[in-house]
DNA sequence: TTCGTATTTTAGTAGTTGCTTAAATAAGCA
DNA sequence: TGCTTATTTAAGCAACTACTAAAATACGAA
């Protein structure tokens, strides 16, 4: 794109170089975090982070009937977690566990815990 | 979707039933938080909330510039957080500056620390 | 009022996402 | 080995998203 369209005469020439330094030094960390807090931002994805954080464990089974929604796409949002790491499995005979991984675990607590108190209407 | 596929023989009924409750009880929080993660969960909207975060207050020009993108897409990417008010804005003559709303400046710190020491690829 | 600056809005489009259906894989058991 | 159970994967498609380009709105100054 070009630039020259409006950059508006009271700019601060000094902040906007500071700011797009900062955008390129963070570049990755910004599309890491970003796609962390995508796989998040799905309705049936938090439901599912969320039961198997309370239940500490669950296979795809339980969870599609949960949420009453297909084995098939409970299994290729299941996938996206895990290729993501924010979930791990573990087998036992036939039917393979969910659980997250501790990373994450921590890190979406306080999430957690603002829907569990249900305060978040209030808190958002 | 019919249910009777895959429960599977030593499901737990009780756990089952008991997350369904929960999953009903918090129904809307999950729409709302979900809907929060997801605005925060694309690569250009995280910028922008974290330009705003560190310079206090920037206008659609800035951001703009900063990020190398028409002022057009950075406009509709404001109104997104606008509307959901993880922003809010402040008419100074001509200029248009956006802010973090002060809930949300709270809640997004975490995240931000995190970004700017840079420990996000160990962390998450 | 007319012009310039700053910004938003609208319409159109290419790319992405989340689901369905059907086929494939994997482990346990007769 | 074949059969059942548990699960994943692949193909296809409808809905959604983020952009571009052009038009519209809003304020200030001459």
């Amino acid at each position: 794109m070009d630039n020259n369209s409006c950059i508006r005469q009271q700019a601060d020439i000094k902040q906007i170089n500071r700011c797009k330094d900062r955008v390129s030094e963070l570049n990755g960390s910004f599309d890491y975090l970003s796609n962390g807090l995508k796989l998040a931002g799905n309705n049936v994805r938090l439901k599912i982070l969320f039961l198997i954080y309370e239940e500490k464990r669950l296979c795809v089974c339980d969870i599609s009937d949960i949420l009453g929604m297909t084995i098939s796409a409970v299994s290729q949002h299941l996938r996206k977690l895990k290729d993501r790491k924010l979930i791990e499995t573990e087998r036992e005979a036939q039917t393979i566990f969910y659980s997250l991984t501790k990373e994450y675990e921590k890190m979406l607590k306080p999430f957690f815990k603002i829907l569990d108190e249900n305060k978040i209407l209030e808190t958002l």
